[in-house]
DNA sequence: CCGATGAATCAAACCGGTTTAGTAAACGGC
DNA sequence: GCCGTTTACTAAACCGGTTTGATTCATCGG
């Protein structure tokens, strides 16, 4: 077995001539190292292949060295949504520099509290990354008692308690509502998330504000779950109040709707424009290709963790604003036809 | 900070009035303990809310107490993959019960090696899953040489070095063949993944193969990366030699080639019968809704799991069949026309 | 030239478990 | 009634790092 006799600091120090202690003060860079001793002890634990025992440090150092997610959603609608593996990559890309893991849980929603309870009694982690933020969420509070570092995504007006990577939706469906309402488009309905999602939420009111500052009546609005099921029937029940427009809380449900219009033979975008939310890969090239907006997750993420980390270090973290999202118009939006 | 008064076995020896060693007996449920005694010491550790310190038990056990997934992907091909939330769904449902954890990487494709290894330096896990098998894949020579278990995702045919979990694609495609030849279908291409991948190349197989089965001449068949660009793309180019159905390799790149087709005019079903392979999320919901292969992730990630535990446990694992994937009939698919 | 200061180093304790060696008491066989 | 074996338990070593307190030795001010 290769890696039962990885060499440990003891090791370093017997080729180096010196004692452990003064290995661990060489390889952390503290000061109180003659220089060419420090040198002697890199070049033996390099010679030696020496590797950090990263169960050794955790222990001294009591902490976990990795960061959690829990994921409380259905894998179903994890697996149409390109906004965590582009998290997670930007996660990654701050960690792996740190020297710091990622440690997922994928658990039914109705695990979600024991998942991060796990985490945090395992001391399998130091802090947590806090998503798709709820109503009176009541993680804030758990991971207060948990005493867990933690960092949310979450709305520039609805303080968590946690630093957050301040990321804000209402640009992006204002800049979607106002290129409708620039296409001459006055029924403008709108198919929102659950409502216990603060993202949802956001995106809603974004859009009712945006149709007020248009100064359009207020327009027809469907809750549905993010899914494509959902999307599909919120469509359909949208439909009946005949909308020149929809705009969508997301791609997945934004392409079901698609779908259903073209099966019920109202032409997209002759009929019907319709705008998602997140362009997702398919978003390009659906048939037509799908107006919607773009977000950057790869880049909360390595925010995410950036604050994460710091949060953990100790020191006080402001929150991280990032840059707004931006509009991507495609052809699944038109002028409207002229009338009604 | 909650987290730093835990109570340790020092503290529930002291309460039981027993040793440490005593403790740790009675914890793990070995013999040597006396009935009455091993009752007051659980007794004393339920009171006190002792909770095991994984970190003190990884060192002494030298065990990580942790299995690893390096996903080397893009992103974005992560992002429109539904294999992937569903499998790590999977691990973890076994893991959790395991007290493992899982530790995730996303790479750049260019770092997978260096990904594995610093898993394996640092110790962080105590084997990992090996996806995406590619032909004559580095990665298994690695693993090797690292001396980290794992397990693979691998085809019936071919050896891994490692235990694996036998999905096999070919029932799938053939079924979607002969679904589409008992349609009439006699002009059929297929859009392939990369050939180094193995699954692609399983799949582009299987494919070949049910045509010679079915008594017809070799099918176009082009090959993309899985990727909606690269479906849309592939699908352009076939329509050049009028098939009058393509079995693409992931629903991905059928329903770019469903909205390519909607472009040109190509009427699908009618004039082209398409055919997916994953069932993703969106399938059911796009127009027409897609005729694909049910694969079962899930329960791959959970067997996968379960033999990378044996593995490290030190058993022989032998490899784990799953069910064959199922072909799901939908919209997409029609008879042929009568001539072309 | 002596004591004070500080730099370099070492030995040992510590983190919180597991595991081994050793011991005292109970038990059984003959 | 003595000896050998179990049984139940303790003490201590160990995993591989970090951290503290003590010690040595060179340097410097007065």
């Amino acid at each position: 077995m290769t890696r039962s006799d990885r060499p440990t600091i003891v090791d370093v120090a017997r080729a180096a001539g010196v004692s452990k202690g003064t290995v661990s003060f060489a390889l952390n860079g503290r000061p109180g190292v003659a220089e060419e001793t420090r040198q002697r002890i890199l070049d033996a634990a390099r010679d030696l292949g020496w590797t950090p025992s990263h169960q050794a440090r955790a222990l001294s150092v009591k902490r976990a060295l990795a960061v959690g997610l829990v994921l409380a959603r259905e894998p179903e609608l994890l697996g149409a949504d390109p906004f965590f593996p582009a998290f997670i990559a930007g996660v990654e890309r701050t960690l792996s520099d740190r020297g710091q893991a990622l440690v997922l849980q994928v658990v039914p929603e109705a695990e979600e509290e024991a998942g991060y309870r796990r985490l945090a009694a395992d001391g399998r982690v130091d802090g947590v990354f806090l998503l798709d933020l709820r109503v009176a969420d009541p993680r804030i509070a758990l991971l207060e008692e948990l005493g867990l570092p933690a960092v949310s995504i979450a709305r520039p007006d609805v303080p968590s308690g946690f630093p957050a990577v301040l990321v804000d939706d209402r640009p992006g469906i204002a800049a979607a509502v106002r290129h409708l309402v620039e296409l001459g488009h006055r029924r403008i309905a709108h198919v929102a998330g659950p409502s216990q999602f603060l993202h949802a939420q956001v995106r809603r009111e974004a859009f009712t504000q945006a149709l007020a500052d248009a100064g359009l009546p207020p327009g027809h609005i469907v809750e549905a779950d993010f899914s494509a099921a959902g999307g599909a029937r919120a469509t359909r029940e949208l439909l009946a109040h005949q909308p020149t427009a929809i705009v969508y809380a997301n791609d997945l449900m934004a392409i079901a709707g698609l779908s259903v219009a073209s099966e019920l033979g109202v032409v997209v975008p002759g009929q019907l424009s319709i705008t998602g939310f997140d362009n997702t890969a398919l978003a390009a090239y659906v048939s037509p290709p799908l107006t919607t907006v773009r977000t950057d997750p790869y880049l909360w993420g390595r925010a995410a963790a950036d604050a994460l980390l710091a949060s953990i270090e100790g020191g006080t973290v402001d929150d991280v604003p990032v840059p707004p999202a931006q509009l991507v118009v495609r052809a699944s939006t038109a002028p409207a036809l002229p009338a009604v």
